[in-house]
DNA sequence: TATGAATGAGGGTTCATTCAT
DNA sequence: GATGAATGAACCCTCATTCAT
């Protein structure tokens, strides 16, 4: 095969490629900023492939998320379920594994850009919200409900308190992907996100003491 | 007041108007999808006219930042000056004042168009940086160190704790201005997020009270 | 006004402009072939300009067939009912009529075009059908009957009849505007294609003749 | 047969079997709504196939035409020369022929489209002119002379009458394939467009009796 | 021969921006 | 100042055509 070919015939990778060169770009720029011809040229092919493999750009949109999205919380489902440590350990256990295989990497941008688009795509915000949204609130529901059963957090409004030992992450996931990028935005803490959200999660447990 | 002065007083606040209409208008549907027209329609004036007070539509998006959002901190910080009691108390006081001061306004709607468009407008999130939250954030650490000092809390990592803290004011403005619109995003509990913020404020206060 | 005016303001002739130049781009190109940017080149503008009047290029389709069909068929209604001489002469009204406004025009290839494309755009045949067609159908079994009922013509079967005297003007339509136009099409009797049409009629009429 | 003898076979046939494909989607959609994949898939070949045979989708069209039109005439001619009866039987017989050979057949939805599309094919407009409509017309005027010669039809402008004559038939070929499609423009005497040719024919036939 | 992945020019449509009135 | 008709660059998407396999 020549230098002088204009193109590598590559049906079964191409739809992989074209994926990750838009999660890049979308992270980078959003949806609407993002242009197909971008996402081709970051995947190597010219504006028209893409097509062959996606209906149009929001087809590409909803495909990533579903690639990327999903299958992260199925593995911090089965780890909740094989777990027989504290609620307390593995609440911890929880925020590390998310930390590293979403908050860390570029999932997590598209997830902060799923929020950021909400208005433009309800029908995608839909789906991000019963697929991954409402099972990682049960999920964590599930942790609190147990430890307080075992005696080990005291009883507190399972809602609230799900939302509130969620939030710190989303807001990482918000902080990370917008105003970490500008001066001064990432503060020395932050050099070590996963610490701050283990710092606070060590405060709310504090407060999930039962109390003497 | 005579139809001449009203068409001279018009001629000033002009700008405004077109700011207001804007601000709705971004905090809507994000800047890309919000047409200019669509701005000077909801500001009462023609297409052409928020052309003769601002160069262009990213600099609309930028006098709206500016316009909007450096106010609605000192009047927290006026109140924390004057408070004398409770750092625990302060800090409820600072919750509530913001939810109804900020949270529930477009103001805050504009906060997370911001977070979402950070990419395509750096310097405009430099600025907001500087002028909103760094302040916010000096303002609860000061509170914090006062507590600690005073032996209201326990002795904890300050920045940390500060991003701990108000992590779920900031969760809770990208909710409300994304899921909060889904089918189930807005839980039996948000339908009074103040409440959500100010049960969580209560968690995260008990972790700060001194361990015996 | 000076020469390096880029472009005239002409709000109120604009949409006929650009429908006029719609009309003879499409008859001449067919609705596929023709751009929105060959219009609007032909009509003394840019592409976008056709957008400020119509939606699309299908709703400018619409608009020429409706600004050109139907006013034609109401003055020949009009000629019907205040006519009180022969229906044979009347016929022959019909023919000479339809020829001067819509044989001999734009308007005719405009028809022509439209039976081209009713696979394309069945709601445009359909409206067109109703509007136009029937109602021509329509006025000629009127006369068709009279004359009968007057001992004028014998009885025929007024259906196919009327269809059999519709069909030369609407083959004259089709055939002026395509095969005329090759290297012989138009032949010596067909300078005078009007002339072609009347002599068909009489042919006709006189099948439609009482037999002795 | 062998099985390789079957695929030795498909060789030779395969151009054949793809204009016949087109013949079908052309007729079906016209000629630029009609996609190369179309025609290939219908022909059950791939999308490159085509231009193994063909040029590119204008020599396809040329190529239908060229291999659709030429036989059909053929036929009638023969039937002429052999035919012994009266000019008026003679012509009737043309008419029956004609509709079940060409009329009710996709050939004639072809003989449609390329009056829609001269415009855009003049030289194939050219070509179909010259070898179809050109011979059938002299045709119909050697019996048309015939008749008269033997005082069977009185003495009547031969070109004006022969495109009379014909004009019927073109009418009905263009109206199976436009307006027949919408609703009600199949007339309940259209359910049997021969008959309607007949009839028509005989009311012509009628004013070409000679006068007493 | 045949395949079908890839190309890339082309065209419809949008909308920020301009400027004669 | 204000208007709003007009501009034209930009972008999505289509599909005739190519060519490595």
């Amino acid at each position: 095969m020549t230098n002088a070919t204009r193109w590598q015939r590559k049906k079964d990778v191409r739809p992989g490629e074209i994926l990750d060169a838009a999660l890049t770009q979308f992270v980078e720029k959003g949806f609407r900023a993002t242009k197909l011809e971008d996402i081709a040229r970051a995947a190597g092919v010219t504006k028209g492939t893409p097509y062959l493999y996606f209906a149009n750009k929001e087809e590409i949109f909803k495909a990533v998320v579903r690639e990327t999205q999903v299958a992260n919380l199925s593995k911090l489902q089965a780890m909740s379920q094989q777990y027989d440590g504290s609620s307390r350990e593995l609440l911890r256990a929880f925020v590390e594994q998310w930390w590293q295989q979403v908050g860390a990497t570029p999932s997590g941008g598209l997830c902060k850009l799923i929020m950021a688009e909400t208005a433009n795509f309800p029908e995608l915000a839909q789906f991000y919200f019963n697929e991954v949204i409402l099972p990682a609130r049960q999920m964590v529901a599930q942790v609190l409900e147990r430890g307080i059963a075992q005696g080990e957090f005291r009883a507190v409004p399972i809602d609230t308190t799900v939302e509130t030992l969620l939030a710190p992450l989303i807001h990482q996931l918000i902080w990370t992907h917008s105003f970490a990028t500008v001066q001064g935005g990432r503060s020395a803490a932050e050099n070590d996100p996963c610490r701050v959200l283990l710092d606070g999660l060590d405060l709310m447990l504090n407060g999930l003491l039962p109390r003497d």
